[in-house]
DNA sequence: GATAATAGGAAACGATCACTTCCTAATCAA
DNA sequence: TTGATTAGGAAGTGATCGTTTCCTATTATC
């Protein structure tokens, strides 16, 4: 075992105290891992497809088995856990605010249809990758991932 | 209670049997559900939208914070139960064959682009509907759901 | 109305769970 | 090396859970 009960609750106040910890490391690690790809991107359209992409690269074989934190505090925990409602919420809404973000930039640099609504663009673009995240509960290849990617970058046209 | 302790095991096997004639019942109303919206559609594009509109109408307000048996079975009990995880995988394998079904319809009919490949146009939808159930978790309003439908069409074009 | 079948529900079971207590072993600073 | 802090871990506690047993109402059938 990695560590002793023993020790788990001298570092932690309770089962809850632990879980928090945990969904603050994944939620840190997984904005690390996206602000690592996103440095190799120049317009708004490449940002949103980094975005994307990474989702694909989860949602795919065994990791996509293993499953989201988020979604699955979102599923299990929402509903009964008022301050993980909120937390769910707020990591969402932050995925949100980026791919607004990344959609007016795309706008601006001409990457992305000035005709959009950059706020409902979003939102389905959020729901995709979430999406995705639950079709890779089932068992999905890379190639079913990544080819969602490209198709899903019409939404921007 | 609607039904007592007593009873409940003369029923189902176990809780385990509960569960599964619930997940069966569940599969089946939101079929029938479907099937209704879908007799007022005329067009492949149409019938998308059919099935978009009804989960952005699941997703919203109350029931949207309920969330999605097949979605919660998903991530729940995928990883653990191979049986829950073939059931689910066949539910989301038949809709998604169903919006490949459409996707053709419309590409005959003319009110899908003949230049998109089905299979991942139909898998892309399938991303998005059950995204709308995951973020309904967090608790949407009817608008902001159903706005997602018309854009999540553009797609099609 | 008698009889059989079914629903309702209390009580108890073993198992598991989250957690506490308490003691020992390892580590580290002085 | 000594003394203090921290990790590891066994054992026990109370609560809850899934399930079984058994008995009493209720309902349906003839």
């Amino acid at each position: 075992m990695g560590i002793a009960e023993g020790s788990l609750y001298k570092a932690f106040r309770d089962k809850r105290g632990v879980f928090l910890a945990a969904f603050e490391r994944y939620v840190m690690l997984r904005s690390e891992r996206l602000a690592q790809e996103l440095a190799n991107t120049r317009t708004g359209r490449d940002k949103v497809r980094a975005i994307l992409a990474v989702y694909a690269e989860y949602s795919h074989g065994k990791t996509g088995r293993r499953g989201c934190l988020v979604v699955g505090s979102a599923v299990d925990l929402a509903s009964s856990d008022p301050e993980m409602a909120k937390r769910v919420a707020a990591v969402l809404a932050s995925q949100e605010r980026r791919l607004v973000e990344f959609i007016r930039e795309g706008q601006e640099d001409g990457s992305v249809s000035s005709r959009l609504d950059a706020a409902v663009s979003a939102r389905l673009l959020l729901c995709v990758a979430q999406g995705m995240r639950v079709l890779g509960k089932t068992g999905r290849s890379r190639g079913e991932m990544a080819s969602l990617v490209d198709s899903a970058l019409k939404l921007l046209d």
